[in-house]
Order: C-alpha cells, then sequence, then structure tokens
DNA sequence: AATGAATGAGCCTTCATTCAT
DNA sequence: GATGAATGAAGGCTCATTCAT
C-alpha cells in the first residue's frame, strides 16, 4: 500500500496526502471518505491539501494514473529482459499478478474508479499512458505474430484475451470472493494465456 | 435498455422507476444522479418512489439484481438447449456477449456499481443468483470434466478464463475505448473459451 | 422595513425569508449575512430557503426587484393622480422621498446593492421595471416640455437632475452622517427640482 | 486608472499593490477579488501585501482615502485660483467631473464601497478628510451667502444639490448605463447648479 | 524586504429522506 | 397510491491570514 516513491511528486507532503487518502478510499469508499478524513489520516490542513491537488477529484486522479503508470513501468522492466514469444506473455501476466499482489488496495482502488469523473488533464495523461503500454507491447510481439509463434487476432483482442481472466479473478480475489490467493493462480493464468495466443512451430 | 418485464415488478409505476433511474445512472453516473432527477425523467413523485423503493440504494440495488437474474436466466434457457462439452462453453460465452448487447446501459451500470453499499436484502439475493448460476453450470459441465472432454482446473478459475476476456473486452467496448463491437467478436471469444479449458479426446 | 404584500409572492414562506434576510442584510450587511442566520431570523429550514430561492445572490435579487416595484409603483399611483408641470415634478420628489422615508432599511439595502452580481433573470426585470419607469416619467413629461413648460435637456439629464439630490442626501441621511430627516428636507427638495428643470411661462 | 504620486506612499511596491488591487476590484469587485488575485496581477507575494497593508480591508481603506484626498485636492487646488460665486459653483461641479473622467475605475470603486468595513484609522483619516473639504468650500462661500448671492439653505444641504446630480449621472455612465460621457454634461450640470443656489443681485 | 507553504474556520449548497395532506 | 413542501445533516471548497525561512 506505499506509494511508490517514483510516483506523482518527490514532495513528502503530497505523496503522504495520496497514501492517507488510497488508505481511506479503500477501506471506505471514494464517496464515503471527506476530504476532512483525509486530513486526520495524512496529518495535512484542508488547504494544505487543495494547495497541492486541486479537488478531491484531484487525488483520485493521481492516485489512478501513478498506479497504472507504475503497475506498465514494472512490467516493461520485465520485457525488457525477457526474450521468445511464450516468454513474453507469460511475463506480461505474471508482471500483472504480482503488482496487484503487491499493490493490493492500490489494485482495488483502480479496479473500483472509473475514468468518467476524471479531469482533463489525468484523462490526457491515462490515455498517454495506454498508449505507451500498447506500443511497447506491440513493439514486442509483432516480430513473433510475424514469424507464426502467435496466433492473428484482431490487436484489440489480445489484451482481454491474456490479462482478462486475470482482472476476472483478480476482482474476486481482492473483493474477498475467493479463498486462494491471486498468486497462486500464476501458472494457471500464464499457462491459459499462452495456450489461447501462442502457436507453436510445426518444423518443418 | 427496456427493463425485462420479468423483473422485480409486474406494475407499471415501479417498472418505470427503475427504466428511468438506469438510463440516469447511465448518463450522470450512480452517485451524480438526484432523486429529483430520477423523478423528472420518471414522472413519478419523490413520495412515489419511496413508496416503491427504500431507498435510493433499493434501486440501485433491485436495477443490480434484476439485471443478473435476467443475465442469468437467459443463460439457463439456452443451456438447456445445449449438449456436448464444447457446445456448452461456446453457448455461456455466446449468452453473455447477445445479453450485454442487448442491454448495453444495464450492462455498463453493472460494471460500475460495487457491492460493497448494497442492502443485506440485496446482497442476500445476489448471493443466492450467483450460487444457483455457479450450480446450473457445474451441473452442465461436472461430467464432462469427468469424461476429460474439459480440463481440470481449480473451480474458481472457470468463470475467469471462459469468460474474463468477455467481460474485459465488454468493458472496453462499452466505454467507447474499443470500436468494433463485442458482437463481432463472438467466434475469437467463444473460440478461445474452448481452447482454453477443452480437450479434444484421442480416441484410442 | 415590512416587505410590501405586493411583492414577490403571496406566500407566506417566501415573505418571511425576504423580511428575515433584509432585516439581515440592514444589520450585518449582505456578505456578513450567512444564510444559517436568515434560517434563525426567518424560522425556515436552509432546505426550505433553497427551495424558494436559487441562490443567496437570488435573495438579493428578489429583494432589489421588489423594492424598485414597490418604488415605482407608488410614484406611479401618484403621478396618476397629478397634473400641471410643477406638480408632477413635485410628486416624483416628494414621492422617493416618502417612499424611503418608509422603507429606511429597503432604501438603504438598495442603495448599497450593486447590480453586478445579479442573475440574468433578475437583471432582465430590472431592465423592465426602469424602462417601464422611464416611460411612464415621458409620457407624462412630453406635453409640458413641448409646450415649454419644462426645460428641454438631454433626457437622460432629467433624472440625475430631479432626483440627484435627493438620492444624495439620502444616502447620508440613511447611513446617519446627517442629522435632518430626509421627510423635513421635502420642500428643499422639490423647489430645487423644479427650480433646475421649470420654466415659468411668460404669459404675452 | 494611475495611482497618484501624491498617495499614500512613495514606495514602488506598495503603489503596483494598489494598482493592482484597483484593477481587480473593479473587474471583479472587492469581495470577488482574492489577496491570490492581487499577487498575481501585481507580481508580490502574499507576504509582500501583508508586508505592507495589514489586511485586504487595509487595502480598501488605502483606496479609498487616498481617492478621496486626491479629488479633493484637486478641487482644492482650482479653487485656490478661482473667485466669485458663479465661477465658485462651476468650480467645484467640473472639478468633480474632470477628477472622475480622469480616474474612471478609481471613481467606481469608491461609489460601490461603503464605508461600513472600514478600519477605525482609515475611518478617522476619512472623516478629517471630509471635515476638511467642508471646511474649505464654506471659507470660499460663506461670504457669498452673507451677501445674497448664494441662496441662504441648510448647510447639509449644499453638496447633494449641487453636486448630487453630477454623482447621479456618473454613477450610470461608470454603469454604462447611459452613453454620453459624464464630460459632455458639464455644462448641463454646472449650469443647473447655479440655477438651484444663485441668486442673482438686483442692483438697485 | 520578500517568499509561499501551511493553516483552519466557516460558508454555501446539495440531496436523501420524511410526512402531512 | 400519490404528492411535493419541508427538513437538516454533511461536505467540498475558499481564502484571509500567519510564519518559518
Amino acid at each position: 500500500m506505499t506509494i511508490s516513491s517514483t510516483s506523482f511528486s518527490s514532495k513528502r507532503r503530497p505523496r503522504s496526502i495520496l497514501a492517507a487518502a488510497l488508505a481511506c478510499f479503500d477501506q471506505t469508499g471514494v464517496d464515503e471518505t471527506t476530504i476532512a478524513e483525509i486530513c486526520r489520516k495524512s496529518g495535512a490542513s484542508t488547504g494544505s491539501i487543495y494547495h497541492f491537488f486541486d479537488s478531491k477529484q484531484g487525488i483520485v486522479g493521481a492516485l489512478l494514473v501513478d498506479g497504472l503508470r507504475d503497475n506498465y513501468e514494472q512490467t516493461r522492466q520485465r520485457l525488457n529482459k525477457a526474450s521468445g514469444a511464450q516468454n513474453g506473455v507469460r511475463t506480461i501476466v505474471e508482471s500483472l499478478i504480482d503488482w496487484i499482489t503487491r499493490n493490493r488496495a492500490w489494485a482495488r482502488f483502480i479496479y473500483a474508479t472509473g475514468t468518467g469523473s476524471l479531469t482533463a488533464k489525468h484523462r490526457e495523461a491515462l490515455r498517454q499512458l495506454n498508449d505507451a503500454y500498447f506500443e511497447m507491447v506491440k513493439a514486442y510481439f509483432q516480430p513473433h505474430v510475424d514469424a507464426g509463434e502467435i496466433a492473428a487476432l484482431p490487436a484489440d483482442c489480445y489484451a482481454p484475451l491474456i490479462l482478462g481472466p486475470v482482472h476476472e479473478y483478480a476482482r474476486r480475489w481482492l473483493r474477498g470472493g475467493v479463498k486462494t490467493s491471486l498468486g497462486q493462480r500464476k501458472n494457471v493464468f500464464s499457462d491459459a494465456a499462452w495456450r489461447v495466443v501462442g502457436r507453436s512451430q510445426t518444423v518443418g
């Protein structure tokens, strides 16, 4: 639940505000959390919070963007060290599982937060983040698709096919609806991902 | 976006209230929608709304439970007419896709609505619904699992593996983040589902 | 300080709210008056106030428009009974003096309230009121101007010339800056008004 | 709109703060203007503003007192060069018109600003200013009143009678409610002033 | 003289809910 | 079953002011 040090700001105050906000949001829900509670938990005054964030929505947006960035960044680093089609697919699945496992409250928050009410600023940041992620993944896998090691499918289906099961299980697990931890399902979901998009090469 | 006639109540007023509420929730979000707006859109008075529903949360709960029931019910009917492992898996995937396609606002609402703030009454209804669905699906597939036509996997992984990709794609599509309609992806997702859990029998 | 019965609304609640608001505004100033204080003084609840008035500014606007209407209406009635150039001028001056004298708090409020922050709705009402007043006065005096009984001056100078001194004295008196009451200056100001715009006819 | 160099302070910073404040007050209103906005416009920091002025009210007071002093001072200088009853009356009217014309934003600010919320310090300054002005005018006109060249009227009626029409017209003009500029009405208002208080001497 | 982060009291407004008719 | 005026608790946000540097 610690807000990554690469996040939002290097200043102490804003970081502690975000951490407190995340804790509150996770315990009581975003709408149910009052600014006053974030004050109490973070030790910052109302004014101080508004000095760093334009509004409550601004906190939500920062938390959302930071979380996705942190998550994507981790995947990027792991993918940099990976090679091969199957290894890549498994890396993506496992990286997501690891991030969620290590950032449960953050993940719960992200799953629960719609992008509908975001500021233009954060909406734009989100778009850029998603684009960058998509480009990175594409750069890695395109050669393998061309080589026939990965099934040729509509571009917008890969993510749902590979990560959809993880997201679905994660939502349930984080909600408490499932006993076995997400981490213990690592093999099931990375096997499945490869089974769906992988194609074993028949050597001529 | 019509509230199914098998839903909640056979009376006209409550149905029109639910329909208006769903429309509002979908356009502005649940929290952003005020009772006054539901009054305006439904033509009912404040008092009338409170006559049929205990609270705003009651409307949300009814809409959620009704939607899931409607969705499950459709799957149940289709599964009754199906036979075989692969056919069953495809039926489940396609039924979900069809329901979402025909009830986009409703689906968007369900995806966006957390179960956290439900009334005990609705929470219980939801539990029963989910249990019944699970039992139904299990009754259908267990023989095929025993026969080795379907992979033996942890019980709580089937739903994520089979439907996770659909849910993930649906969320994006309903949000407008993807151009191609969910319906056009029917084959992709039912193929994938079968590829993940299906096991072709090597006939000896 | 009583809100005229011809004002704003015939309903009891809104009238009592306006009366309470005027009293508060007069005692502590518009900006310094809180909605809570108007609640206390009027006996209405917060919600009730917002049920009748869109905002605090809405109360200010209603009070302003009502006051001017009341004032103009009185002048209109007196002018209907008047005849002749000099009599008309004196009637206008004296009507204003009487209204201010009988509605001191209201007058103080009107003098202190700028039209800058009015709602479009109230701004429009104000415009219509002023136009109607101007037309009425013009209809009365035009014949006398044509007959040479009243000096031919730029149209927009009559009001300042005739009523300017009264307004100036009234502002001071209402502020407590002058001892002698406005009412006791009736002759001084109506004499002066006639002296400025009146022209005695030299009979040939 | 330049803050006169004889005003408040000879230092650059405070003068630029006052100028910025006046511009803000004029554009958005006193209450609507925040200290932060004055910072932005003046380039001074919050702390700097509070270094020179005790409070926001202090800025308002300084601006008010300075404006009136500047205005009175101009009249004093012109009256020093004048002689005779009629010339004196016309000088007073025209001096006011000229000042308002050359200091429109300042005049608008003064008209809009009540004296109610002033600091004791500024309230006292204002009193002294008004007293001095009154004494000066009295010193000039008393001989002419005694000589019967100016009507004998209650002392507190002269200012309203002579300047009331100008103030009334000025308020409207500054508000944009009247097309013709105040300057173009100079003759109308000085003629009228003399007509009201002047008495031609029958030499006999 | 200057800075600007930090404070925190306070206010307008919203809105789910009640209840007399 | 239906109405809608009335309630009032609660919260996001503003902004004048302070103070450590």
